[in-house]
DNA sequence: TTGATAATATTGAAAAAGTCAATCGTTTGC
DNA sequence: GCAAACGATTGACTTTTTCAATATTATCAA
């Protein structure tokens, strides 16, 4: 996934990282380009996402697998359209994740009482063990993602994400 | 690009979007996933993304190439290599994105005095028309994407985004 | 200087992710 | 009751991502 990650663990390169950034904190940083927000969440998504998956690697999840799961597990009992509209996700790239959840018996399809033609995602009981473990996970990559921000910066970053996204 | 966007303009639907999620703003929003930054992110960018090219679709550019033009307007003279560790992106995209930039006449390789194995990228001056262009329209996106933020707001933003990934 | 090692751009292949149209069963609104 | 719309599914196809291999050039130590 990077230069490093040989093929160990996952917890891998945490420390010793004196800029995020393969250059020298990037003499980009000033183009107008790195000016957009954007480019700012794109390249954020992209340092996450990395981070994620390194961690959820023994897991054998990927960030999307762990989403999909994550909405089982809350007890929402979202459809599948309906998940796929709140991941971005194509009613077809659902229909692939959850078979593949599926058939871990992470998750399972449960008719929709209210309409026989969708299908509401349940956790099973493993599945919600591996949750437990896999947000732990994930709690790991956010800390290290956000070690730059304080606590009261990484809230009012969550809350600015949050107000332009839903 | 999108169910809307016929063939005419770009500033399209701007306006009358009550909520942009596509449920009523989303019983999810109280989900664990929800406040994970790295779904929050995911999202952002999604949004972004998609907002962004259907501005620029009339320019006949996506916002990859968006990127490259930027940086190759930007007088940093970046290498490929930079440009690459700069965008996320892998050596070998680099080089299909600069192809087909080149081929438009829009960008060029210069030699590196440094160091003959590097490229330097340089717009030519119909790139950097093209920019020109579409900047506003990524500027109009950008506006569009952050209209539930204060400009107070989207400042906080744009530093915290910056923080966390430089 | 030479020779080993690493770095840059490039190619090519393959896997993953995203997009789209068509279909089946079901629901909704007329 | 019917037509239109909707949710899940399948399959095809494009785009994006990832990786390994290579040629040329740099770097560095002996």
């Amino acid at each position: 996934m990077s230069p490093s990650t040989p093929g160990t663990a996952a917890v891998a390169a945490s420390q010793t990282r004196p800029t995020p950034d393969g250059e020298g904190a990037s003499r980009f940083q000033q183009s107008a380009l790195a000016q957009e927000v954007a480019f700012l969440t794109a390249r954020s998504r992209s340092r996450g996402n990395a981070l994620a998956n390194q961690m959820l690697v023994d897991l054998d999840l990927k960030v999307r697998h762990y989403a999909v799961l994550a909405m089982a597990c809350s007890g929402t009992n979202p459809s599948q359209r309906e998940l796929g509209s709140f991941l971005d996700l194509d009613p077809s790239q659902v229909v692939a994740l959850v078979d593949a959840l599926e058939h871990r018996e992470l998750i399972r399809r449960a008719p929709d009482p209210r309409d026989r033609r969708s299908k509401i995602l349940i956790a099973t009981d493993s599945g919600h063990d591996l949750y437990t473990r896999a947000s732990e996970r994930t709690r790991a990559a956010e800390r290290q993602l956000l070690t730059a921000l304080t606590p009261q910066e990484q809230d009012e970053l969550r809350r600015l994400l949050a107000k332009i996204v839903f």
